[in-house]
Formats: C-alpha cells, sequence, structure tokens
DNA sequence: CTGTTAGCGCTTTCAG
DNA sequence: CTGAAAGCGCTAACAG
C-alpha cells in the first residue's frame, strides 16, 4: 500500500553515481555533464521522484513558506488580497500558510509566533483594528524575517508596506457628491485611532475644502466598532435641524444600514439623501438602489505585497518601501 | 541582527547532557529524570528555544500540515468552513495549508500535487463543480495520506465524507412555501451533473410529492452554471401562460436576480410571488425584501471534517464515514 | 565533471 | 535514568 518515496540515494544506487552528483543534476547548477543529466533526470522521471522539501529546508535553512496574517477571510478583501498572494507566490516557488486574528492583538501575536516556530521565511500581515505595539513586529525582523505590511499598516515601523490610498478614494467620493449639487454632506466615520479611517476622514474633509463648503461638525459622527453602533449614529443624524442631503460612510454595511433607515423615513434615495459607501462589498451591488462605492485593488495589493517580500527575501531588495495604491469610484443609482 | 536560533545541542552542552537526554526532557516520554526535566525546561524556557519543526518532521516523517483544496475562498461557505477547519488543526497541533482550485480540475489536481510534494500529514478537499475522476485522490490515498471529503464529495471513492443534507435543505424550502399557501412552484436548478444541485432538486420535487401538488415540467429549470445563464431562465418562466406563485433557487445570488426581476416588471414579493434562495448569503439578508433561505452550518463541516482526517492521521479510527449535517431555513420577508 | 565527507536539528535504538 | 551512535534526505565544501 504505502509505497516508500523514492530518495535521491535510489537514484544514485540504480544509476551508480554518488548522491550528490544526483542533487547537482536534479537542480540548475553547473559542473555537470549534460549526458549524466539527462540520465538522473530520465529515471527521476520514471521512478516518480519528488525532491523532500523538509530535507531540503533543513540544510538550506529556508522553508519557502510565507506566512501571512490577516483579520478575517471572510472578507471579501482580504480573500482577494489573499489570492493575489497566492498567484504570485506559486509563480516563485513559495507556498502560502494563512492564519486570522479575528481582529483580536493576542491572536494576532500567537498566530504570529506559530508561523515564526514553523520558520516561514517571510510574513505579510495585515494588523488589527487594535494593534499598536510594534514589538513583536520588530522581533521577527530581528530574526531575520522580512516583514511586509499589506493594506493595514503600522506607524513606527520600519518595514516595506504596501497601502491603498484612502484619503483619495475619500476624496473622489465626496468631490462627486458635490458636484451632484449636494452641499450638506456628513461622513459616518470609522473608529478614531484606526489610520484608514482617519484618511477617509480626512479625505472627506479636503474635499469640502477644496470646494469651499463649509464644515459642520454635526455631520460628522465615529461609530468605534464599524457596526454595531451604526444605526444610532444614523439616527442622531436624522434627528438634526438640518439634516444632510448627501452622506458618505466608511465601509457598505453601514452604507447599506442608511438606505434601509432612508426608506423606513420615506425619505428617497438618491433624490432626497444621496448615499455613498466604501469597499465595492457584494452587497453593494444587490441593495436597491444600488450603491455607489469606493473600490480598492485588494487583489493587486496582495501581489504588490508577496512581490516585494519575496525580493526581501531573496536580497534582491534590502531598503523599504511604502507603496501606495490608488482606488476607484464606482459610480451606480444611490447617488 | 540574526540571532541564531538556539538548538537541543545549545542546552545539552550548558547543562553538561547528552542531547539525547534533552530531547527526551522536552518531550513527554518516560525514562527521564523529573529533576533533569526541569533543569532542561527551565534553561529552554531563558534561552527562549523552540523546538525545530523541519528537524523534527523529517525524523517523524510527518509534517503537522493539512492540505485543504476547495474551490474558491472568495465564498462565504467556504471561509467559513477553512476557520472551523483552522480552529480544530490549531487545537490539535496541525497546521492548514490551503489551495483554490478556482472550480477548474486542473488546478485541482496541480494543487494536489504540490501539496503532496510537501509530505502533508492528511488532505481535506471539496471538489471542483466539474471534477468526476477518482484518480488522483486514489493515488493519494496509496501514498499513505489520508483524504477526506467535505461539502462538494465525489461518489465513487471510498473515504470519509462529510456533507450537508442538500435534499433535506431543499424540501424543507419548498415545504414551507407549501404550508405558506403556494401551489405553483418553480425550481430554478443549478448544473445537471452536479450532485448538490440534483440533491436539491430532489428535494423540491419530493416536497411537491408529499403534499400531492402535481409536478409542472415548464416550472424545473436549470442553470448551467450557477450564475450567467440565470436571467433568461427567469424571464422564461414569466412567459408562461400559467405564472408561478413561488420561486426555489439554487442559490441566494439567482434569487435576489429573480426579486429584481419581479420588481421591475411591478410583481409584489412575496404577495405576488414568494421566493427562498438557498445559503444564507450575506446578500440574503440586505435585499429588499430580505430574502428567506437555506443556512448550511458550513463551520460544523470544516471542523469536523477536520476532526475525522486527524483521527485518521492517527489512526485513532481507521474505517471510513459518510457523516450528513442538517441545514436550517431561515424565514425572512421573501415569503 | 564526479566522489568523499560532513552536517542541518532532531529522534531513536542500543548499551551501559 | 543517561549517553553514544546512527540516520532522516539533502546540500555543500573540498579534493581529485
Amino acid at each position: 500500500m504505502l509505497n516508500k518515496q523514492v530518495t535521491i540515494k535510489d537514484l544514485a544506487r540504480k544509476l551508480r553515481l554518488s548522491v550528490s552528483t544526483v542533487s547537482r543534476a536534479l537542480r540548475d547548477v553547473q559542473d555537470i555533464n549534460p549526458e549524466t543529466k539527462r540520465q538522473v533526470l530520465a529515471l527521476a522521471k520514471e521512478l516518480n521522484y519528488e525532491p523532500n522539501f523538509i530535507a531540503r529546508s533543513l540544510v538550506n535553512k529556508q522553508t519557502k513558506v510565507i506566512g501571512v496574517v490577516l483579520p478575517v477571510i471572510a472578507a471579501r478583501y482580504f480573500a482577494n488580497a489573499l489570492s493575489g498572494m497566492m498567484e504570485v507566490a506559486d509563480a516563485n516557488g513559495y507556498h502560502i500558510m494563512f492564519c486570522q486574528s479575528d481582529e483580536s492583538p493576542e491572536k494576532e501575536a500567537s498566530n504570529i509566533k506559530k508561523l515564526v516556530s514553523i520558520r516561514i521565511d517571510g510574513l505579510l500581515v495585515s494588523v488589527s483594528k487594535c494593534t499598536s505595539d510594534t514589538e513583536i513586529f520588530q522581533k521577527v525582523q530581528q530574526r531575520g524575517i522580512p516583514v511586509v505590511f499589506f493594506d493595514r499598516a503600522l506607524e513606527h515601523i520600519d518595514a516595506t508596506k504596501v497601502t491603498v490610498n484612502q484619503h483619495e478614494g475619500a476624496f473622489l467620493a465626496v468631490e462627486h457628491l458635490i458636484r451632484k449639487g449636494c452641499t450638506k454632506i456628513a461622513h459616518i466615520a470609522g473608529p478614531r485611532h484606526l489610520s484608514i479611517a482617519i484618511d477617509r476622514m480626512n479625505g472627506y474633509l479636503d474635499a469640502l475644502q477644496k470646494y469651499n463648503i463649509p464644515f459642520n461638525k454635526e455631520y460628522l459622527l465615529h461609530c468605534e466598532d464599524f457596526q454595531y453602533d451604526a444605526m444610532e449614529k444614523i439616527q442622531a443624524l436624522f434627528n438634526l435641524e438640518e439634516k444632510p442631503d448627501a452622506i458618505f460612510t466608511v465601509n457598505d454595511s453601514i452604507a447599506v444600514l442608511c438606505i434601509k433607515y432612508l426608506k423606513e423615513l420615506g425619505i428617497r434615495v438618491p433624490e432626497d439623501v444621496a448615499v455613498v459607501g466604501y469597499n465595492n462589498d457584494p452587497v453593494s451591488e444587490v441593495v436597491w438602489p444600488a450603491l455607489t462605492t469606493v473600490m480598492q485593488p485588494s487583489f493587486e495589493v496582495g501581489k504588490l505585497a508577496t512581490q516585494l517580500l519575496i525580493d526581501e527575501i531573496e536580497q534582491k531588495s534590502t531598503q523599504h518601501f511604502h507603496k501606495v495604491l490608488s482606488s476607484e469610484l464606482i459610480v451606480r443609482s444611490s447617488s
């Protein structure tokens, strides 16, 4: 049943060669007789030889596995980023091993420790909402394992980062609302300590400023946890004297909640109030009216981050970059 | 910078012990002086020793990694199943390495080959829509690597399988429509060769039969690729003389399309036509009216499949099971 | 161009 | 209870 794996030794014996010669023949090294190489390769194929990664790792001190830690795989954005990573990893002979932090810094840390103990060659991470400590990442770097941050990066750490220009995406969204004639534009923002949320908020603020629209403090509300306190913020907005004529939200699920709430109130979207979300989540196509939103290049982020990480692993590059990718506004009927 | 990993040898030297004694102390083996063990453990902690998985794998001939191949990670169902897998794997000291087949049998096969060459200890797979050949899986088994199928399994292969009772889920959905008073119930089914789609269709048929509702051939339509040909089927349905008063669809995205189309036609949901989907996709909560749908226990599927696989790997069980889990009908306002 | 030797970090007989 | 020795499968000097 269990037909043992054929090893380099078996090949050597059958060919009356030494294992080192066989080893050389199997790889792309010079100093090998083409004819010998041919024979070895032929026999290897015939016997269905497969190099043993484990043994190779032990001597080379590199596993060809890249660790990935991200908040949650069930989010479309991260699933797409991961797909991009797998594509590039595959093309370069690397394997991906990923873990989710579930937005918990503790779980994030334990995942990282686990990956490091497996001897990953490099680490790709998108930090949890509450991560602020750089120490663990520095420890990884000190071990000689390159770290690349994607999407959500820590500010005060010297490492390569691939992020998306949140400010620009938000600016585009708000500019679009302004051009549609909206002047009382509210923003339901994300957590105050989360950099991507702050960037989006600043994009909102700067767009208002550029078009000389006075900023109304009452139109800016923060959801501290992205989701569960959203409804009360929305309600607060429509209890104001001066109701907004547009809402830009930090993500699509909040935008969808807005649309539902407005419908209940008999307020028309987009005629009375326009709504724009963020992320191009699948739900955005399905609500009615379909949601205008900002699409981030998640797949590209994954690909680029992985490529840069591999470059660092293979020492092709030694310095750190911060690449910032652009987003795209997708205009649908909610605005 | 690169502070070398401390090895078992370092511990041995400092403690003036032999490596084999240290090795024993580090593991749960008998034949070791408790005091010696204590010392070794203490020093190990102090020096931050971490056992080298790679070296251990090489001698033990087991990697503690489980390979997972699934169609696509961006689908909520699979993301959840994978989360369940990671939970159980983690709790048992295993790691997960996953690949997506993108519904291509070729990519599926190459992923499996890749995983096998990494020397995974076991394989978890949900086959692509078009996979029918059992050969590759048998080859994996012959290598002594246990295979467990989850969600989508191949029929003609002797292996442990964890699936969801599609027939029952569909039956529940249709029964619910019948109890609501619907009698002209249409079904937009999935591909004819895909077993889960066939099971759902049979659940539909059997529910009709049980309640003595005559089957109308015109009310049964197949989408051969799940998505892109859905719209024409829906239209066909409403070009019939005798229009249906309910539609049960093979998945939620088709159900959502139905709702949209019915709205355009000015047909009220659920008053004129009730709609029920399948999967409890996030979109089902967001459409209006919110979609009644069947929720599959994907997380549980992942957990159970992994537990059974680990049992097989560790020889706790040697025979194969086929576990079938139940689904739940989630009633919302579309029916 | 090829063989010999040593060794990666760990486990496992086999003696003591 | 502990140590010596061999070996997992492969790579990497170093001679020849």
